[in-house]
DNA sequence: ATACTATCGGTAAAAAAATATCGAACGAGG
DNA sequence: CCTCGTTCGATATTTTTTTACCGATAGTAT
């Protein structure tokens, strides 16, 4: 069956549940309590996991949640290592550096700037060394933390060195070729939403 | 006409890219330049689009630019000044309280943590202030930036002080109320769908 | 053993979102 | 001033996504 764009992005809020209810000692989980736990119909919870699951849901019972974890984990291919290669050592990029919610990949992160004495606890290497971290280093995304103006620039540099994964978080509409996949994290535009959901 | 909320999650793509174009001196714009850039399809911008703007689109000409960051800033609200009130002042609360890619509404922002010596240049104020300025400094956006262990207490902290939206950075499904709105920025689930989209 | 409740999966229906079609209007160029 | 390419808005259609319905099964309590 094909799976919806829809439900893979609800995936790993189902994983992030599961791990946590794994790791309190609960053995199985029905649909209603992922779906309250999320505010979503139960309806459409059993959908996106029927899609991927591979044992049965017991009824009276639910899913069983260590094999739950694997097959979700299998199916977002959660368990092989990706690099990442963060594009700007500022306040945003030593805050991925350091953050500690990937729960479940794993993730090696080398950061680059212009000025390389930025932090003393993590090596950062020059810009300049882009194009040969990338072929060394067996990087899978590119994440760019750098200013605007600066964001396009680093875009193409990553793409022409074959990179084909890009996560922006600078404000921009970054352009890049067929075949190279984007995501923008754009700040701006998900606290606007938030604060129009008030209204 | 009832305004879904797939529009509104583009209203801001649009904005930025009228935003670039206004700077560069255009004055006109078709649906179909605003679609190529953002890789979408000119008859969903222009069903987008007619939803909220006032005046009406010239054939063969297209779009007014400065009419229409108008009225999608009036539409979402950009105009009035936010106040955001940032929970953590480690290195992702200080990359949001420098963050320059909020184009279009001002905020005024202020950071709180329980270690007040954490910056120089900036006034930090106590965690036990929380309260306080939720009160005095008419807040209305919550910020979490502290660790995942923090991050539901300091929620219910700013719901009780009537905070009634929060933009969560904390890997955590964090509980709120009725009527109150919760945007979690889920990096990690944020990351994975970049990486599926691949295969 | 029988009834009761929670839950499942499969199919069907409804709702939401995206896309297609088409006649009309604008401006440029001959 | 006529023709052509571009673009619009309105309505219709298609596709995608969500939700409802229902018969069946697991576990629990009487």
């Amino acid at each position: 069956m094909e799976i919806s764009k829809a439900t893979i992005e609800r995936l790993p809020k189902y994983l992030r549940i599961l791990i946590q209810k794994n790791k309190d000692g609960v053995e199985n989980i029905s649909s209603t309590v992922i779906a309250n736990e999320l505010k979503l119909n139960p309806i459409q919870v059993r959908k996106d996991l029927a899609a991927i699951y591979k044992k049965d849901g017991k009824p009276g019972v639910g899913f069983d949640i260590p094999k739950l974890i694997e097959d979700i984990s299998e199916f977002l291919n959660l368990n092989d290592t990706k690099n990442l290669l963060i594009v700007g050592a500022g306040r945003l990029g030593q805050a991925l550096m350091n953050y500690t919610g990937f729960e479940n990949d794993i993730h090696k992160i080398i950061a680059l700037d212009n000025d390389i004495s930025k932090i003393d606890n993590v090596k950062i290497f020059d810009s300049n060394k882009l194009e040969e971290l990338v072929e060394n280093q067996n990087i899978n995304v590119g994440v760019i933390t750098v200013p605007k103006q600066a964001a396009q620039e680093m875009c193409d540099r990553l793409v022409k060195a074959g990179i084909k994964a890009i996560w922006n978080f600078a404000p921009a509409n970054l352009k890049v070729p067929e075949g190279v996949k984007i995501k923008n994290e754009d700040l701006s535009a998900s606290l606007t939403i938030l604060l129009n959901s008030l209204k």
